[in-house]
DNA sequence: CGGAGATAATTGAGAAAGTCAACAGTTGAA
DNA sequence: TTCAACTGTTGACTTTCTCAATTATCTCCG
């Protein structure tokens, strides 16, 4: 009762007929957390699509393409990295090296982590994986100019790696 | 054997000591898509941390918020512009007015849909709320100068809302 | 008017993902 | 050497996701 509009049904229209357009003009969806949510959710359905050719998912692809960046992640490392816990790397690692596409080489300095690293098959299933995904990110930031994508990274990045530094 | 290095494990250092910071550096980082889920991630494990003192978590607080936005959503349009199946929705509509945060009412336009409509606690405890995410969400974004925030809230709602429109 | 087909909410089941504790092998340092 | 800390692994448990079926209501067309 102390609240701004008495509003039971009368503030604004009900539900009209065609759309969730109306919804656009919400608190939540000017927040950036909850633009990150969706644009998140856009672009993993679309991924998901793509890559269930390849019999992969964004996590399995994920996972994949650090395998092959050259960096040698350790299993500790792609589950910081992915925040994801140690136990699903577990999973996902298997399911990758039972498929040939990665293979576990114990780190020289510490016998206890893993390296991850890819197997010829595994670079070639990236290759093709990233090229994929790679094509309909684009489709999913056909709203923005090349410069705008530029900006769009930039500015993720640093948001994503705060915590950190970059 | 066609790709570009041998690696096995001499083309980077494997394991170094400190961090994770070596990965910044992965095709993967500089995906829009992987940066907007890393996002998303810090941002709703921050939300969920400031949200649970009022035994709320991100979900329950979007719905609550746009029960609170005045423009009288119905159940079905919560689902879809959640990304959430209408099952999820009814069970977290359930919860909400468990409590007595919101209420549903029937549209008179169309009986079959529920126009979910906050209570007087309702828009206290979405105030409260708010408040705290807004400031949590401050807190990730300090990283950018309130210019650049606008502007990456902005990149963001087009891309969002891409399918659609804005 | 009166079915036929579509849609909103609900329920329930099963798969997937997230969380957490315990354990073995390894490391680093006192 | 011994002890605390850490890596990967397993297993249990909870939450979330996805999907099909059901009921009530709506819309449309004859």
């Amino acid at each position: 009762m102390t609240e701004t509009a008495d509003s039971t049904v009368r503030t604004a229209a009900p539900s009209e007929e065609g759309g969730i357009e109306r919804l656009y003009a919400s608190e939540l969806a000017n927040e950036t957390e909850f633009l990150a949510a969706r644009t998140r959710s856009v672009g993993s359905r679309r991924a998901n699509e793509v890559l269930a050719s390849l019999d992969l998912k964004v996590r399995s692809y994920s996972v994949l393409s650090l395998a092959c960046s050259g960096l040698n992640p350790s299993q500790r490392e792609l589950a910081e990295f992915l925040f994801l816990d140690p136990s699903q790397i577990v999973a996902l690692v298997d399911q990758l090296e039972k498929r040939g596409a990665v293979q576990r080489k114990a780190d020289p300095r510490d016998r206890r982590s893993n390296i991850i690293t890819p197997t010829a098959a595994g670079k070639r299933l990236y290759a093709e994986a990233a090229a994929e995904v790679q094509a309909a990110g684009e489709g999913a930031l056909s709203a923005l100019s090349p410069a705008e994508r530029d900006q769009l990274r930039s500015l993720l990045r640093r948001v994503a790696f705060a915590d950190q530094q970059d």
